[in-house]
RNA sequence: GGCCGAGUGGCGGAAUGGCAGACGCUACGGACUUAAAAUCCGUUGGGGGGCAACCCCCGUGCGGGUUCGACUCCCGCCUCGGCCA
């Protein structure tokens, strides 16, 4: 077979591969080598395949893997599948049939496609997150989280039992004691509202959910509150967003998360509303009548604040500010306490546990209403998307602790109460949103800020005038003492003052929410958890975890997988003897939610590095040696969700002593898109999608690999051309007759091969060669690593001698890339075994360095000749020669030189009059 | 609306302060062939001049700036893409 034949090579060298289980990682990395641990995000195995998508970053990771194995160097380089997800449980509920049959038929579609390109996995490291040897663990990880609370002190996650409980807690009894800790621990259950879908009898995802419908069949939805798991990872928000910074990772992808955690920094301050605390119930009426007056007549809100006020400001300033809001205030969240002065009305959002209270009788309905109104819109509707504001007024006023004023308290949905404290006060004059809602009901707007110079002198008087929103910083006015402070300087001190006052205190807020940790679904891990039952059986309140030596919990058999049509989860179906288990004679109810998909992908990471192992998720002395991983390759789209859970139940991991690096992915890479040949995303509906098995059978694995490494930088996204894949073909093809007769009846070496010693020429296009590739693929710059191999086999091709040496680096040096037919041309040099654990050749400077270089001489610089001149030349060497060149010497001639800038080994430039 | 990224020949891209367009594709011309495919050789940013070796001008989204010198750095804008809202 002497033509270059894709079809008989690469299947040969597969086998091969496989046979001698040439890509086995050791158990640990030898002694005295560098590790290297590269991971690819694994796939979710969906019915269409792969898709050209994958093998782009998985090329880039085995290129890495195959240098780094010729460097030396011992590489772990795993594969395995995400495989819980709702297609699969779809399919079971239309068909019948257990998912877990056609999830593994969709692994092993995706199993004979990664293997058909080639990659250097260590395959007997394969896992699913399905398998139940592998939830196992993941189950057990769970029940590590739950035994775990946050001490914000030390900031560090501690064993439950470690949690000091508080003497009242304690004297209260057992269940006090129980439930204290169960409010602590990192995995905590609450009610959440969940999409119900009562036509399609399941809950659905919020992406399933189209404007307040069922994406599929467009059934109604309804939000209702379901008993649900949450994991505490705003306790890690601090950490998480810290130590972002010294990974490598790009500074884009970090800011994503940044955002994504959303740190600001405030102060919470608390808001008279009235004297609750007292048991008698007139004293409501009695506070509140004399601030509606106030409100219309400063004069006597002055005097009210000097006989209610004053006592509560007093009784503040002895006892301090409470951990907790006590009922005659509210409190609220800013991060502009700088604008307390500006403040003109308060918002409450409509879940905010104060509503009622808050509400006068005469506002009883349109409030009530009004809050049921919300409750049907997301908060997407509510903040973002909403072109006007709306809101109503309570009929109640609190107090602005820094001069008295009585401020209307409304409640409005553009307040969210999953936010700070759920109720702001609002400084219209400073607040976009504030300024919207006031110029829609009418409410005064009051400049505390003077933007000064930031905004032009007419758009400043209106500010000052109250007739333009400026959210920036500036210096303060009419804030009395703090008149002339900056915003910053301004922040602090009433920050301070406020504390000192028992008003106030420093606060940081987070976007992050707690991550709902539960799916009313199928197909997932169960929980190792109980509910135990009282003799009526119903669940006494009281949890207990599945007994360690107990796990796993598997799935339990279902007739079929058809929804029961009530919001609680499928594995209420389950049959008796799972669902109610009975221990030292007590009856439990298991839980019956299962884990999210994102829950198997937090950890795999560390299980590649021991599979099998029976005893533990992972060896310490394992993970150990090869944690964390030195890079991670996978699309963009991971770059929040994915990476953020992964990274929290890693720091949970740390903090339990179960792994040694506080951050699981040192380096992290993101490849960019591959869109259709028409430069759009590739779609089924846009019929533009290349499948990657139609690929490698007409032009073979290794032009596939080079192509999507060729087609551009990793991270960019880059339309496919199929021109592309033909032309790297054609240069596979050129490289196999550059060693191959391809004449001839049988596998023979081409005539232009000789054993001699390379000439000096020769070396120097070599080594050029070794240099480019060895320093490309170290920076993940593939395109141009094989720009320059298509250089050397261009140099070589016209060659009517190619020394066998110089062919056998080149070889090595191409393995990486297209590894079937550097095999097949290394047999053919006269090597019976694999090339995948040679040396990798090494660079000699010496060697690759020219002579004699060509330098631009430039006059005001513009190039007017290039002189050829001793690579080694110095600076005045190189001035001479370039006033000595004759075109040069004539355009000087006459002209003044005002300067004249020589940079050795790049350039010349006369600057003249 | 916010954040991030990108804009360079007919196309994918290279050059990250020093010769813009490496490398590949496409197209065109030539060689081989009865012919075609494949292969090999050559040309290929635009404009102008020269019989010719060659020479000149313009050119990296737009407008400014810094610099002896800017695709590259700075300021302002435009367009496209991604993510979030």
């Amino acid at each position: 077979m002497p033509r270059y034949n894709h079809v008989t090579i690469e299947p040969k060298w597969q086998a091969y591969w496989e046979k001698n289980q040439t890509f086995a990682a050791p158990r640990m990395p030898k002694p005295g080598t560098k590790k290297l641990y590269a991971l690819d995000m694994f796939p979710y195995p969906s019915g269409d395949g792969l898709h050209v998508g994958h093998p782009e970053g998985y090329t880039a990771t085995d290129i890495v893997c195959r240098a780094a194995r010729m460097q030396g160097r011992g590489v772990m380089h795993p594969m395995g599948f995400d495989a819980f997800g709702l297609p699969a449980e779809e399919h079971a509920i239309k068909t019948g049939q257990h998912p877990r049959i056609q999830t593994e038929e969709n692994i092993a579609t995706f199993r004979r496609q990664l293997k058909l390109l080639g990659f250097s996995y260590d395959w007997a490291r394969e896992l699913a997150t399905t398998d139940v040897e592998y939830f196992r663990w993941t189950q057990w990880i769970f029940l590590k989280i739950y035994d775990t609370w946050f001490d914000q002190e030390q900031q560090r996650g501690r064993p439950i039992r470690e949690l000091p409980i508080p003497a009242d807690v304690r004297a209260a009894g057992d269940d006090a004691v129980r439930a204290y800790q169960d409010e602590h621990r990192i995995a905590y259950q609450t009610e959440a509202p969940v999409n119900w879908c009562p036509a399609l009898g399941t809950v659905l995802a919020n992406e399933e959910v189209i404007d307040g419908k069922s994406e599929r069949g467009g059934h109604p939805v309804v939000r209702m509150p379901l008993r649900q798991w949450m994991l505490r990872i705003t306790a890690y928000a601090d950490r998480l967003e810290k130590d972002l910074e010294g990974l490598d990772w790009s500074e884009g992808i970090k800011a994503l998360q940044r955002n994504w955690i959303g740190r600001s920094s405030g102060a919470e301050v608390d808001f008279f509303i009235g004297a609750f605390e007292q048991p008698d119930p007139g004293a409501l009426r009695r506070l509140i009548e004399p601030i509606e007056v106030a409100f219309r007549t400063k004069v006597e809100g002055h005097r009210f604040l000097t006989e209610a006020g004053r006592l509560w400001s007093r009784r503040r300033s002895q006892r301090g500010f409470p951990r907790k809001p006590s009922d005659d205030v509210l409190r609220i969240y800013t991060t502009r306490p700088d604008t307390l002065f500006g403040a003109t009305y308060m918002v409450i959002a409509p879940e905010h546990p104060s509503v009622e209270r808050l509400t006068t009788p005469d506002n009883v309905a349109k409030v009530t209403a009004y809050c049921l109104e919300a409750a049907r819109k997301s908060d997407l509707d509510r903040t973002e998307l909403a072109k006007e504001k709306t809101g109503v007024f309570t009929g109640s006023y609190a107090i602005n602790p820094v001069n008295g004023d009585p401020l209307p308290i409304w409640v409005a949905d553009y307040v969210l109460m999953s936010y700070g404290t759920g109720a702001i006060m609002a400084v219209p004059a400073h607040d976009e949103r504030d300024f919207e809602f006031a110029q829609q009901f009418g409410l005064p707007i009051t400049a505390v800020v003077d933007p000064g110079d930031a905004v032009s002198a007419a758009e400043r008087e209106e500010v000052l005038a109250g007739k333009r929103c400026f959210s920036g910083e500036g210096t303060a006015i009419y804030c009395g003492t703090y008149d002339g402070l900056t915003t910053a300087k301004f922040k602090e001190k009433i920050t301070a003052d406020l504390a000192a006052k028992g008003l106030g205190r420093e606060a940081v807020n987070y976007k992050l929410r707690d991550w709902l940790f539960s799916r009313q679904r199928f197909w997932g891990e169960p929980f190792p958890i109980l509910h135990e039952l009282d003799a009526s059986g119903m669940p006494t309140g009281r949890v207990r975890a599945v007994d360690e030596n107990d796990l796993p919990v598997d799935l339990p058999h279902l007739e079929d997988f058809k929804p029961h049509g009530r919001p609680e989860p499928p594995l209420d179906k389950a049959p008796e003897e799972w669902l109610y288990p009975v221990i030292g004679g007590k009856r439990y109810k298991r839980e019956t939610n299962t884990m999210p998909q994102w829950a198997g992908s937090c950890w795999y990471y560390l299980r590649f590095l021991d599979p099998k192992n029976k005893q533990a998720a992972i060896d310490p002395a394992i993970e150990k040696a090869w944690m964390p991983v030195d890079l991670y390759v996978g699309g963009a789209e991971h770059a929040v969700l994915h990476l953020l859970y992964a990274r929290f139940w890693h720091k949970v991991l740390f903090d339990r002593g179960i792994v040694s690096t506080p951050e699981p992915f040192r380096k992290l890479v993101n490849q960019g898109m591959i869109l259709g040949e028409n430069n759009e995303k590739m779609s089924k509906s846009r019929g533009n999608v290349i499948n990657p098995d139609a690929i490698v059978a007409e032009y073979g694995a290794d032009s596939l690999r080079l192509y999507e490494m060729f087609m551009g930088p990793l991270e960019a996204s880059k339309p496919w051309s199929m021109q592309g894949v033909n032309g790297v073909f054609g240069f596979l093809n050129r490289v196999w007759r550059l060693v191959i007769d391809e004449r001839a009846e049988s596998m023979q070496l081409n005539a232009a091969v000789v054993d001699r010693e390379p000439t000096a020429e020769e070396n120097r296009v070599l080594h050029q060669t070794i240099q480019v590739v060895t320093r490309d693929i170290a920076a993940l710059a593939f395109n141009t690593a094989i720009s320059r191999m298509m250089e050397f086999t261009n140099f070589f091709t016209t060659a009517s001698e190619r020394p066998r040496v110089v062919l056998e680096k080149f070889v090595l040096l191409l393995s990486p890339f297209a590894p079937h037919i550097a095999e097949e041309l290394w047999q053919a040099l006269g090597h019976n075994a694999t090339l995948a654990h040679e040396p990798w050749p090494e660079f000699d400077p010496a060697l690759a360095k020219e002579d004699t270089i060509e330098i631009p001489v430039q006059i005001n610089g513009k190039v007017r000749s290039k002189i050829t001149v001793a690579a080694d030349i110095d600076k005045a060497g190189l001035d001479a020669a370039a006033r000595t060149d004759e075109r040069i010497a004539e355009l000087l001639s006459g002209k003044q030189i005002v300067n004249t800038i020589v940079v050795p080994g790049r350039l010349v430039n006369f600057v003249v009059k």
